[in-house]
DNA sequence: GGGATTCATTTTAAGGTTCAAATTTATAGG
DNA sequence: CCTATAAATTTGAACCTTAAAATGAATCCC
């Protein structure tokens, strides 16, 4: 079950050596990210569930209009949570229909429609912001300022590189 | 807010001063994770369905069997896969039924199911898993040996972290 | 103005996902 | 044995998710 690394004397220190197709440490790398994002994601699931009431990608989808109190469209929305079209507009369905969400056309462009959070949707995602917030500190407690601030930028770094991959593949 | 049975009684200096809010840095680290996993996930499901037809669960079953010749239960797929127990039994169903997977009672138990994949299977699986060890290797192509080495350093001591406070909260 | 194009959104079909309840089998105690 | 408990899996309901096609509106360009 605990994968103990205990570097085996076959590469220790030949990395010149590399063989071609060999990209063995960035497929562990990319299965440990994956893993700590599943591990979590998972535990902040349960506890909306069982402490609010509330799947996740409804309150993602709130934590969104949180920071944008003039509103947003769907279209905002759904590329800020990184899901598809109609899934956002699935959630929102559900979410104007429990009274957490308020919805209308936009003034300038009526194909599109500005969703933000009702007085209650509002009240209601900053108790569930609160806990949330404890629990990824929590989540996270044992990791040093330092560890965080090395994270910050190697995961930035991560980031960057990826998207430029996924750029050159997907030339839009 | 939250009972724990058998928490002992606070005492005067706990930390009940500490300033909410200030775990802005936990947050934003958490986001940056998420969206690093987000995106990196998104692209392989996108390739893996343009290139092969196949959906991005159904190769991470079937990644989870080659690393397991003889075949593994149910329940052990689920909690590798950190899914739910019903969820693989769907999965398996659908690969059971395009004939990439072979499942069989368990010789020693009769509640138990021995799932593997069949020679079609592992053959359809190898080629996939040539391409998206490619696709790794060019999603982290900007970062150095180095930067790997330290994110996995400090990405297991995020998941040690984040199991700790897990298993803290929930001792089932 | 009018046709082509692009854009925001919805719709539809298929599948993935969870949770909780139900089912079937194993195991332990008396 | 027999009953209670635990374990492995399945089932059902509700929801989430995507991709692709369709709809309706804005924009571009002559």
């Amino acid at each position: 079950m605990q994968e103990t690394t205990g570097t085996p004397p076959l590469d220790a220190e030949t990395k010149v050596t590399e063989r071609p197709g060999d990209h063995e440490s960035e497929l562990r790398f990319w299965l440990r990210l994956l893993t700590c994002a599943t591990l979590i994601e998972g535990e902040i699931r349960r506890r909306l569930r069982h402490e609010f009431e509330v799947t996740l990608p409804r309150f993602d989808l709130m934590a969104q209009l949180d920071k944008s109190p003039g509103g947003m469209t769907l279209g905002e929305l759904s590329q800020r949570m990184m899901v598809s079209n109609g899934n956002v507009t699935g959630l929102t369905e559900r979410l104007v229909a429990l009274g957490l969400l308020d919805r209308r056309q936009s003034p300038s462009d009526r194909r599109a429609q500005l969703v933000s959070l009702t007085p209650e949707g509002r009240r209601a995602f900053r108790a569930m912001a609160r806990a949330h917030e404890g629990w990824i500190a929590e989540f996270f407690a044992d990791l040093t300022p330092a560890d965080i601030e090395a994270l910050m930028r190697l995961l930035a770094k991560t980031k960057a590189s990826a998207r430029r991959a996924i750029a050159a593949e997907t030339p839009r």
